[in-house]
DNA sequence: CTGGGGAAGGGGCCC
DNA sequence: GGGGCCCCTTCCCCA
């Protein structure tokens, strides 16, 4: 007989005791801030912790103190609180640290639900532009700026604060003078609490901030009104701002993983223009919005820092393919047939290929005699490598095998730089790269 | 301090 | 959906 209240009233147990620091032989400090555990509830819920205690197993008559920099005691709070209590506190301005430290710390399930969790918040926001679509025609008179009455219901619309009121690391939410929208999933129990960002992602606050402003007047200025007007063809399905209202009322209550969806003061999707109904995905974390969910994956990684493509010859890693591609060419291959020095235009006869380092590029014969710079050969070998990616067979001049895969120190040697493209898991490498010693005594 | 050039990075869009 | 190209903006370095 299987009495199923049972984990649960242990985890609460176990929760209680951990409040009330009874039992705990483990401390984790992080960032100055220490927070008490139980050893065994984190041996089961993490593999960074199961490795780390089972090293430390043989001294379990000592207490565990583990350390921690590079994620912020309110994400531990969250990765924390979850451990005991099954429950993961997301917001849409933590997920993403949460997400980090979920994978540092080898949680899966803490993993996947912030993938959900963003995952839901893309379906949310497709569901947003439906949403739209409805209203932009009885809004169409409005001037975009205000609109008080968009967003109600469960749709919590965060209060415009005014720019005098923010400092600039409060987010991406003030711009350039303008008011940008921010926008933030919350759990119900966190609706009104958002957790300020930790300090080592202001750096990454601010790069968002830069896209911000990039990315937010192209959504609404830089499109081209006559393929819209062409493509805008799914207006008949279109509902009432009311029957709408409830529909998305709706589903917003259904999301996945029991999400909710806050938006802030959106100036700019309240202001779509006529011709946006061809766009259809919207970046959860910013204004942007695209036509093809591709374009939003790739867009995504602008926020999430994802880096997937490191290029071989140097180390550097690129969050897309053709800027991998681009970099390679331009840094290793010296593909410009242009003399570094005087700019003119050379070719094999009139110029060469010059190493420098992990960077190649071309002079011309005079700039080269000037210089006095060693050349490489510009042999039939060194002409394929200039051959585009995109014009030549890509297995035998590009793409090349994991066998054929060498080291730089070969590549230099040989005068061969061909790119190896290897997309590698994001996560897995940069936690060889974090600094986060944990400290066990 | 400033302007120019190169590299990086983001978006649109075609194949 | 991925790959890739083109265009544009921004950042950084250097003269």
């Amino acid at each position: 007989m299987e009495i199923s209240s049972h984990q649960s009233h242990l985890l609460q147990q176990l929760n209680e005791q951990r409040r009330q620091d009874v039992f705990c032989d483990c401390s984790i400090l992080v960032e100055g801030k220490v927070f008490k555990a139980h050893r065994n509830v984190l041996f089961a819920s993490s593999g960074y912790f199961k490795m780390l205690l089972s090293q430390s197993s043989k001294e379990t008559s000592q207490p565990a103190t583990a350390t921690f920099q590079t994620f912020s005691p309110d994400t531990f709070t969250v990765i924390l609180d979850f451990v005991y209590s099954g429950k993961l506190s997301l917001t849409g301005q933590n997920v993403i640290e949460v997400m980090s430290a979920a994978s540092f710390l080898q949680m899966t399930d803490v993993i996947s639900v912030c993938k959900t969790f963003i995952k839901s918040s893309l379906d949310i926001s497709e569901k947003e532009k439906d949403r739209y679509f409805s209203l932009s025609d009885k809004d169409s008179s409005s001037n975009g700026v205000d609109r008080p009455s968009f967003y109600s219901g469960s749709w919590q619309e965060e209060s415009a604060s005014p720019r005098s009121h923010l400092s600039p690391d409060q987010g991406p939410s003030i711009v350039s003078g303008k008011l940008w929208p921010k926008y933030s999933y919350h759990t119900a129990p966190q609706r009104n609490a958002q957790q300020p960002l930790a300090n080592e992602h202001r750096k990454d606050a601010l790069k968002k901030t830069k896209h911000l402003r990039l990315s937010q007047p192209s959504q609404v200025v830089h499109l081209k009104p006559g393929k819209a007007e062409a493509r805008a063809s799914d207006s008949s399905s279109r509902v009432s701002q009311s029957e709408e209202q409830v529909q998305i009322d709706a589903e917003g209550d259904s999301a996945p993983a029991g999400f909710q969806y806050s938006q802030g003061s959106d100036v700019a999707s309240r202001s779509f223009p006529d011709d946006l109904p061809r766009l259809r995905f919207k970046c959860p974390y910013c204004t942007h919005v695209v036509k093809r969910k591709a374009d939003l994956k790739r867009h995504l990684r602008c926020h999430t820092g994802e880096r997937p493509y490191p290029c071989q010859a140097c180390g550097k890693r690129f969050s897309r393919l053709d800027h991998l591609s681009s970099h390679f060419r331009t840094i290793h291959q010296a593909c410009k047939l242009i003399c570094r020095k005087c700019k003119r235009h050379v070719t094999d006869l009139t110029g060469q290929v010059v190493q420098e380092g992990t960077r190649r590029y071309r002079l011309c014969n005079e700039c080269l005699s000037e210089v006095g710079i060693d050349s490489l050969p510009a042999d039939l070998e060194a002409e394929q490598q200039c051959v585009s990616p995109a014009d030549g067979d890509k297995d035998s001049r590009w793409h090349l095998s994991e066998e054929e895969n060498r080291s730089y120190v070969e590549i230099v040697e040989d005068g061969s730089a061909d790119l190896v493209i290897k997309q590698v898991e994001d996560s897995e490498e940069e936690e060889d790269e974090k600094e986060i010693k944990p400290n066990i005594r």
